[in-house]
DNA sequence: GTCTATAAGGAGATAGAC
DNA sequence: GTCTATCTCCTTATAGAC
């Protein structure tokens, strides 16, 4: 960790690292504070509790898979070659991850729906992704007899398995199958 | 809880009960022995340790997901229909869980990879899935261009992300909207 | 704003009585 | 086999010096 960053900034950084690849109920404070190389007392005059760290997480993660996304698509036009794109977008997320899953369905794995404000942000991510792949298929000749919501909803509950298991054998073998053949379902 | 269980039996149903709903990393062994109502010496001697609690758990849930696939789909014959009922299966029991997701998908988003065992087990679940749907597509009479093992793996992977998604959102809406489409796919 | 010291309670696990 | 008492370490969070 670089040195130059803040104190906020390395807090950030290193909650975000242990929330995602060793879990958010096996993370403590202590080993936040001590990776940081910051004081405990430090961490509470930027974040009130735990539960904010989180909260400031999932937020963070949100911002920064949809700008990602949007730099990673910005030169593709074609719809046909844009899905297969997104498709691309999660299998390169999960390589430099680690096969670690998905931030959103990780959290929600862990601590359910029992916190209001967390299981808001889930979900909404989760319907954020689903109006993106509804946007793009609106704009596909499809053969399917299938409305292009309900083809949306499919592909992507599609995606999301192929991640869940990308995190569980920690390859990417089924994010590829489905490339190669998302096209010929829709 | 009923009084006439053995300790071990208490003690079972207590930490099934808990890991699944409450985590994995969230649940303690005090936490177990108070609501199993028994004293930690007894525990231990049965398990040896937190793990071992978490491996025979695995073992359990993955005997008893398929007795009863085998129970709730004997009387059914038709290739067609038996993959409506494995949808069927699945949604029963995320009603009866509370929306609550997978038990193999939510260890392995708590824990990661990093236990060889633990790892193994949800891998093998898994691959168990993917077989059975694969034996009962073969048996179809498909219009699709895709190979029955492509189509399997496909249709796994779409019951995966509706039964995540079912976790997110606190119903079976998904896998419902899929039992309704996915004869149209295949 | 950052730091050290510490509170108050919970974690997993063991020893040894009965 | 089941129990109580206890060990050691770690948890989140606060107080108050600088």
């Amino acid at each position: 960790m670089s040195e130059k960053m803040s104190v906020k900034e390395r807090i950030v950084e290193t909650t975000a690292r242990l929330f995602y690849h060793q879990g958010f109920n096996n993370t403590g404070i202590n080993q936040i504070i001590a990776e940081a190389n910051i004081a405990i007392g430090s961490l509470y005059n930027h974040f009130k509790s735990k539960e904010d760290l989180l909260l400031n997480y999932l937020e963070q993660e949100e911002i920064t898979f949809f700008s990602n996304l949007d730099l990673f698509m910005k030169d593709e036009q074609k719809p046909e070659k844009k899905l297969l794109k997104f498709i691309d977008y999660r299998i390169q997320l999960q390589k430099q991850a680690g096969y670690s899953g998905c931030h959103f369905i990780k959290i929600n794995a862990e601590i359910g729906r029992e916190n209001e404000k967390v299981a808001t942000r889930v979900i909404n991510h989760k319907q954020k992704q689903r109006d993106y792949l509804k946007n793009l298929i609106q704009s596909f000749d499809s053969n399917s007899n299938l409305s292009k919501e309900n083809l949306a909803n499919i592909i992507f509950l599609m995606i999301e398995g192929a991640v869940a298991s990308s995190s569980i054998k920690g390859n990417t073998q089924d994010l590829e199958v489905l490339r190669k053949t998302i096209l010929e379902l829709i």
